[in-house]
DNA sequence: TTGTGATTTGTTATATCATAACTATCTATC
DNA sequence: GATAGATAGTTATGATATAACAAATCACAA
């Protein structure tokens, strides 16, 4: 269980690693890490929040890589299944995952004040979550796990 | 924790013992139960799966209840709001509460081979989720846990 | 190095989910 | 039964997402 959680950090250099990460992981895997998929990437470890697909495509759509939705969203595709980005769904909006190539059962916390998000692990069958599907007999394939509330920066009366 | 799970029950009583609680709930409460209200809520008693905002708007329509969208969201907003419906973010649909009137933290559990959604219940702060929020510093306010895979019935392969 | 099939992208159109803003009606309370 | 607040009706539009098909590109092997 860890989280690079509300903190600061070397943001320039997230963003190369992430990327290196996600070049090596497909160049292993023979996946095309096209010029669209690439930015889409790019642009959300950048911005480090999460992004609507229509806020990306209008980056793309600046950039002359793409003007319509499906190009986007296809983009957004091919990296959600490969886990290089996560869809948040509370807010049908996408942020760049914080492991990508390690599989991993992310966990979500958004802020409602500053809609900062906040990735941290889990254990997929361990805990209530787990407890609960093994009583009913369910067999989990995926999970969605979005905690909404106050950042630390945000519980700050000062601030 | 507990779980109807994917279980029969008897459903003409589950349905009826719905519409007793809210009803009285909302008396005690002083909240309108109106006819679109209680409509919706019986609609989705009756159906016992998630249904989205526009299947259940088409049976307002058929009734003469209401044939524009923000009448039937409206609705929604009330009951999810008292936590009479839950929203599962993964469908965006909407299924009627099993323990209404009663604070709780839902957990869905989402088939998707038959689409039924089992509800069970969690402790907020404990758990994985409850430690990855202590130690990142954020404050609960809401959680949505779901999980997809299949149910028992669905896992079978003699069906 | 070129043919070939599979993958990806471009584009049009449309489906699906949700809300803003305003008017009319109803309800509780005085 | 007047009045204020809540609810419902209606029009219009915004926001999110995908189907379907044509064109371009890529991977791989002949």
């Amino acid at each position: 269980m860890d989280s690079i959680g509300f903190a600061s950090h070397d943001h320039t250099r997230c963003i190369a690693s992430g990327l290196e990460a996600v070049d090596s992981y497909c160049a292993q895997n023979r996946l095309q890490f096209t010029a669209v998929r690439r930015r889409v990437l790019e642009i959300l470890l950048q911005q480090h929040h999460a992004l609507g697909a229509y806020e990306i495509l209008e980056y793309l759509r600046q950039e002359g890589l793409g003007s319509q939705p499906p190009v986007a969203y296809r983009a957004l595709d091919f990296l959600v299944k490969h886990g290089f980005v996560h869809k948040i769904e509370r807010l049908n909006a996408f942020i760049a995952c914080m492991h990508p190539g390690e599989p991993h059962t992310p966990v979500f916390m958004i802020c409602r004040k500053c809609a900062s998000v906040a990735e941290a692990q889990r254990e997929p069958m361990q805990g209530q979550l787990g407890a609960v599907a093994r009583a009913a007999g369910f067999l989990i394939e995926r999970t969605v796990v979005e905690a909404e509330g106050l950042c630390p920066k945000c519980q700050d009366p000062s601030e």
